[in-house]
This record gives C-alpha cells, sequence and structure tokens, in this order.
DNA sequence: GTAAGTACTGAGGTAACCTCACTATGAGGC
DNA sequence: GCCTCATAGTGAGGTTACCTCAGTACTTAC
C-alpha cells in the first residue's frame, strides 16, 4: 500500500534485489560483490597497477587497496613490485583467484539470467540501451 | 576501456550516480537520503507506527528507529506515546518536518526530473515498466 | 492470570564506499 | 646532481544504509 513508484524509488528496489541476490549467489566461495568485481576485472585485464584497478571498478585507489587486502588474505590474488615503477603495484590474480573467478562469473551470470530471464529479449534490449543512456 | 556492461553492472553504475545526485540535492538541508525517504513516507502517510513507517520504507523496525532518532534530532520528527497501543510509539512530523520535507520532496523531484530528463517521454514509461516487473 | 505474541530498542556488525595526510619513488628543469 | 613537483600506494578514520540477536514493556487469547 502507498507505494512510492517514482524511478528513483524503482532503482533504489531493483537494486537491492541485485544485490541481494548476487550476495546469496557468491556466498558459496566466500566472496562479496565488491571482490567479485576485481576478480573480474583483473580476470579480463591482465595483472594491473593498483591505480588502474581502481579506475576499472570505479573507485578511488584507496578503496582498491582493501578490495585487494581482502582477495590476498583469501588468497586469490597477490601484490607484485611492478619492474617499471618502484612506487606502483602489480595486483595479479593467483591460480586459484583465477579458478574462482571463473566459477564465480558463470555463478554470477546465472543469476542474472533468472533475474532478467522474466524479460522478453526486447525489453531487455531497451532496458539495456536506457541505462546505457543513464550511466553516462 | 573494458567497460563490462552487464545489466546487473549498468545499475550499479546508475544506481550509483543517482545516490551521489540525491546526496547533492539533499545538502542544504542536512537531510540523508534514507532520512528524506521517511520524510515522504510520513508526509503522505500521516503519523504512523514505527513498525508500519519500517514496512513502507521496507526496511526492518530496527533501521527505522535509527532513521527516526535522527530525524528526531534534528527536529523534524517526534516521537508520542499511541494511545490505544501502549507498547507503540507514533512517529510524526513536526511542523518544520512537515516544512523541510515539502521543500526536499520539490528538490528530489526537480533532481530526478533533471535526471531523467535526457530520455524520451517514451523511454521514461517503457523504464518504468520495466522497472516495476523486476522490482517484484 | 498465565502463556504467547507484538512493539520497540540496545548492542554490535557489515559492505562498499569516501577523505585526508603520509611515505616512497619518479621526472623535469637548471 | 639537486631540487621541486607529481604520482603510487596505504594508514587512520568516517559515512550511509542497512542487518541480526537479545531484551524489555506491553497486549491478547485462553
Amino acid at each position: 500500500m502507498a507505494e512510492d513508484e517514482s524511478l528513483p524509488e524503482l532503482f533504489r528496489l531493483v537494486n537491492r534485489r541485485l544485490r541481494h541476490l548476487a550476495r546469496q549467489a557468491l556466498e558459496p566461495w566466500d566472496v562479496t560483490v565488491g571482490q567479485s568485481r576485481a576478480l573480474g576485472v583483473l580476470l579480463r585485464g591482465g595483472p594491473l597497477r593498483l591505480n588502474e584497478l581502481a579506475e576499472r571498478l570505479r573507485i578511488v585507489p584507496r578503496s582498491a587497496t582493501e578490495v585487494v587486502d581482502a582477495l590476498q588474505a583469501a588468497g586469490l590474488a597477490e601484490r607484485r613490485p611492478d619492474p617499471h615503477d618502484r612506487r606502483a603495484v602489480l595486483v595479479a590474480l593467483t591460480d586459484e583467484g583465477r579458478r574462482v573467478g571463473e566459477t564465480v562469473r558463470a555463478a554470477r551470470e546465472a543469476e542474472a539470467e533468472r533475474f532478467f530471464g522474466v524479460l522478453g529479449a526486447a525489453d531487455r534490449g531497451e532496458l539495456a540501451r536506457i541505462l546505457r543512456v543513464l550511466a553516462g
């Protein structure tokens, strides 16, 4: 009753459900959503400097430090010195990181499939198009 | 470069922008997004029991307690005993709460208008329809 | 009047961010 | 070669918007 159905509120709701489902999907691997995003980027982008990683995740470097700390503690990533710049750190996935990363990616994809599966292909296209506009 | 444009990721991005803008829009009144949501509900729904408020905000009662604490500390809401049930608390807006609530609502509306203004009316309709499906 | 349920809140926790200030290193000008 | 300035990462500390679990105060149903 008395639902607020303004667009921002709807976004909040949908996003909430998405985060919730993602969390559930990731639970078996003890990986948070933020960590899985980093795993994805590292999987696609090879070893990256922390700054680069932060940029691709669209977070500030200080926050990336934390994500990498967690991945490292979990044995999924490691820091290596960058041979070209002694200030920099290269973040690379471990073998286990790659394995878990792949599995996690598959799980998230399946979960997204379930979630967005209620939409027809046309609606999904529309949605993606519109979101790309709004994502700026 | 190397953007991940999956639907969940797009949602994350858009939601982030939305939250960011909302925060900026609310800054002049020193009100957080969560508080403005509660103001909105109370504005529309008259005095409410804390439980009811929580339900309409779709958060657990314990979290509503906190929002109400903040509104009360800011002089925007007050707790009164519910005459019909001495366990319950009625949360009501103060006069200032109503004033700020209205202003804030207008500000958020204007901000939403700017944000979604890049979409045509048709796209906005589509978006709302699709989001309603996904919001479950 | 007692048992069971409901309304709220204290204590404590989490994810996913943020800023600010610091250290170590690199790069350009002179 | 030195000095200044910029850049890479991180320690310390903060925020928002939630959550759970346990406890107290009250109500309701029997």
